[in-house]
DNA sequence: TTTAGCACTCTCAATGGTTAAGTGCTAATA
DNA sequence: TATTAGCACTTAACCATTGAGAGTGCTAAA
């Protein structure tokens, strides 16, 4: 439907456009991109690519920029090429540092952020996993002062975490063996998700019964378990994306933060990538929320094994070298996948 | 040195100059704060507080505006006021919605960042406390996969934290048991400080001995309190920052963001005042951290009892509302206080 | 089908004039 | 002597105008 030479030409448009943010007009393709054709047929190439959506003129007289069609178009011709074997040993050396931290994903997830903002020069983001679908291994409860206990829970992801249950009785370390014991039976292995139901059903069931124990071991894991922490976000670069051309206007840049501090907006986003395999690219209003409709996200699920341990990714503006985008995270998703599996 | 009346004329300027972003000059004066006096007169008034350097220019014909000293000079006079009993009774009930949390500082914290800037329309800032100074309850050790041992650090703060350390040799649960007894017997009660010390002495006297388990102890014992996260530094609401008029820079927010995203200028600011009573405020370059040198801090530091909690605080512009800063700092200060006292 | 030529449109930067705000100074006043 | 009125001066901010420059679409010729 396109034919060969118009492809040619949106190419040419969105690279040159990407490179710097002015509009590109006929001239340039014909001058910067061998043509070998005159500026007029140019000019008749992009009406049509105009006319098809690809490209929009911000007014009459300026130069072409491509619309979220132009970009697709662009990062799926990408996508189809082979690897780019761009030279970043930077990168390399950055993730090498990482390697200490192998052993906490917040950590770890919370530095690559800050990698991915530092190589790209836009904003890096991470998310770590729902909690939903993380499967309990153990439970520890530690007795904290008299009435509170430490539940430590560990998970199949390399995740700890505690959280500090305030009973009204006090307990002894004794009951709480008990109970530890009895959670770790009937718990262990499964996902938090199958874990909450299972509370829910039991703790109806046990009004009747009334047996203390189990009923204690019930508060604790719900309490233990709803209060986990959701799948959590990692930021950073803000002040990178500070002083891109594309967000010189103030409202865009508080937007942005506002979004950031929100979190909730994000989260939904990459959750739904969580799943899906290899680089995905987000443009602009292809997003349905409203706040990100400027911007374009690229991101990519780490997994461990056939386990998605979590989604790291940039975000920027529409007009981002998303080549370069796309190598940087695919390349930190395969560090992270590697590293996580102990290679 | 100062006459009673230029006294007032000077307070009369910074206040007005902080209710809205405009020079003040000499015919407001007059006329919003009833001196009986001719703006003639202000205007000898006013060039005498510029002399002694209260006040400057931006520019030839415009009104004046407080320097640091005049605002100084405004703060200081604020403090000696009676406490001002403005009605906020959204901040009780912002607050009692965090009892919930005294069981987790970090989050606590975090929470009281957001409530800080909802209610300043500022930055919201809080530091939790130091390591060195926190003391060690008590140690426990989880055999966590073959070679892994998660490390529960139980703190007089309510703070827990856990820590995966890897280990060369397999190790059993019991020895593991016999190291956290050595351990718990040997530092419990100590501060994180003192601890790091005697383990380093204990490390070089050790290689001789050569006594494993001890030596293991200690190995476990180093690479789980050094690794103790350093004093974590929450910050809330950049995009209210952005939009105050005196953020309309874009290279402000810029310098801003970096210093979140550094959190080492900020965390050393913070850290000075841990110790010190009251509210403290620091005005533009009182700061000197250059990043700082347009801003000023109103923060204080809670405690628990005699000790050192953490320390919340506002950062914005030098133009601040530093009456309302005061209170609410100050409130949020005494009200994180008395719920870890358990109250 | 491609290209040269041309009139048209629009942004951007510079220009200049006007307005309004606020000052400092001087001289008169209480 | 302290205060005030009056006045000339300075400056930023706003507005309309202008011209340059870039890029377009259209038409007609190659």
């Amino acid at each position: 439907m396109l034919s060969e030479r118009s492809k040619r030409v949106l190419y040419a448009v969105v690279q040159s456009y990407i490179n710097s943010p002015d509009p590109v007009g006929s001239r340039v393709v014909t001058k910067r991109y061998s043509f070998g054709l005159s500026p007029a047929t140019i000019r008749h190439i992009m009406a049509d690519l105009e006319e098809l959506g690809f490209l929009t003129q911000p007014h009459t007289s300026a130069g072409r920029v491509p619309t979220v069609m132009g970009y697709r178009f662009y990062v799926d011709s990408l996508l189809t090429e082979t690897g780019h074997h761009a030279n970043m040993e930077i990168l390399h050396g950055l993730y090498r540092k990482l390697e200490s931290l192998k052993n906490d994903i917040d950590l770890l997830l919370s530095e690559t952020t800050k990698n991915l903002s530092i190589l790209s020069h836009y904003l890096g983001i991470a998310l770590s996993p729902l909690p939903d679908l993380t499967t309990l291994i153990r439970v520890n409860l530690l007795k904290y002062r008299a009435d509170k206990v430490a539940a430590v829970l560990f998970t199949d992801e390399g995740l700890i975490k505690n959280k500090v249950i305030s009973l009204e009785a006090d307990i002894t370390q004794k009951d709480l063996n008990r109970i530890e014991a009895y959670l770790n039976a009937e718990f262990s292995g499964q996902t938090f998700d199958e874990i909450r139901l299972k509370v829910i059903r039991e703790m109806s069931r046990e009004k009747m019964r009334c047996d203390t124990l189990i009923s204690k071991a019930m508060k604790i894991c719900r309490e233990a378990i709803t209060s986990f922490p959701r799948s959590e976000l990692f930021v950073a670069g803000l002040s990178e994306v500070i002083g891109l051309p594309d967000f010189a206007d103030l409202r865009k840049i508080r937007e942005l933060s506002r979004a950031i501090e929100d979190k909730h907006t994000i989260i939904k986003l990459l959750d739904k990538l969580t799943v899906s395999e290899g680089v995905q690219i987000i443009i602009g209003s292809e997003n349905t929320t409203d706040e990100m409709r400027e911007l374009s996200i690229v991101a990519s699920s780490c997994k461990e094994g056939d386990k998605p341990i979590g989604v790291v990714g940039i975000i920027g503006p529409m007009r981002m070298n998303y080549a370069r985008a796309m190598y940087i995270v695919d390349n930190t998703a395969k560090f992270i996948s590697r590293m996580l599996a102990g290679k």
